[in-house]
DNA sequence: TGGAAACCCTGTAGCCGCTGCAGAGTCAAG
DNA sequence: CTTGACTCTGCAGCGGCTACAGGGTTTCCA
């Protein structure tokens, strides 16, 4: 299949395709005598499981590591479990940052309850002093 | 004073406030004769304010919104609400994401417990298997 | 007074994961 | 034979920095 067709089932962008073969997550494709790429089932699945990991929010290094070990089945796959292990850290400590930050944020909102003139105005005075009082996050 | 001292105490790198400036968030620093930009306290004010504000996950855009109404501050300020109220919106509509991701990866987590090899790791195969049969996120 | 060290300048390139565009080439249908 | 759909390469841009290189300026101390 060409390029176009590839991007169809598997919803990627096409552009998004050239560029994964760039960065080396999907491996150059062979090309027809006009220059075409072409791609077989195999190509169609190696790019699902890298977009299902991108929806996951893996970077595209931990994708290339993980497809080195689907590449190569008889690795021990101690490895996998301690790259999955590090991106649910990864994503549990963004969680706290965000509960952190909307907690401040909403303090914040508080401080301007009816709309006034900037002068005023709760919120960026409420900033204000706050920068000039730095605390740690 | 110069620019070392301003990113001394508002605890910024210098490549950052040249950047803020290139990108309008800190106004054209007057120089001396020798070209060395020259801060006042209203810059490192500025700054300091800006600073916080991206320590609340705000974009520079965001952040040159809200400096506007401080630098006018007979404008009605409703403006300044809104935008805080979008902000809070997005944080917390990307922590129920990484939520919803957190299940999904330790989900997946639970499907190796053991160490093997790669052939029969069930984190490997659930994520291929995920990718075979999309769903929604 | 001289020279080293510390500071500052501009400009450019890289990070990540795309996205978009220009300008050209290829292929299939009518 | 022409039109239109498709594909190619290469480059630039997003945001928010960060890290140089290769220069100029200032300060300090001997």
């Amino acid at each position: 299949m060409k390029i176009g067709e590839l991007a169809r089932i598997t919803g990627t962008p096409i552009e998004t395709i050239r560029y994964y073969e760039r960065s080396g997550v999907l491996p150059e494709a062979p090309r027809t005598e006009g220059n075409y790429r072409v791609y077989t089932d195999a190509h169609a699945e190696r790019l699902s499981f890298a977009r299902h990991c991108r929806s996951l929010d893996m970077t595209l290094a931990e994708i290339r590591m993980l497809l080195q070990f689907k590449d190569a089945p008889q690795t021990h796959c101690g490895a996998v479990n301690a790259l999955l292990d590090q991106h649910i850290g990864q994503v549990a400590q963004r969680i706290r940052e965000l509960r952190q930050l909307e907690k401040q944020l909403k303090g914040l909102r508080e401080q301007c309850q009816t709309a006034q003139d900037a002068a005023h105005c709760g919120i960026l005075s409420g900033l204000t002093q706050a920068a000039r009082h730095p605390h740690k996050h």
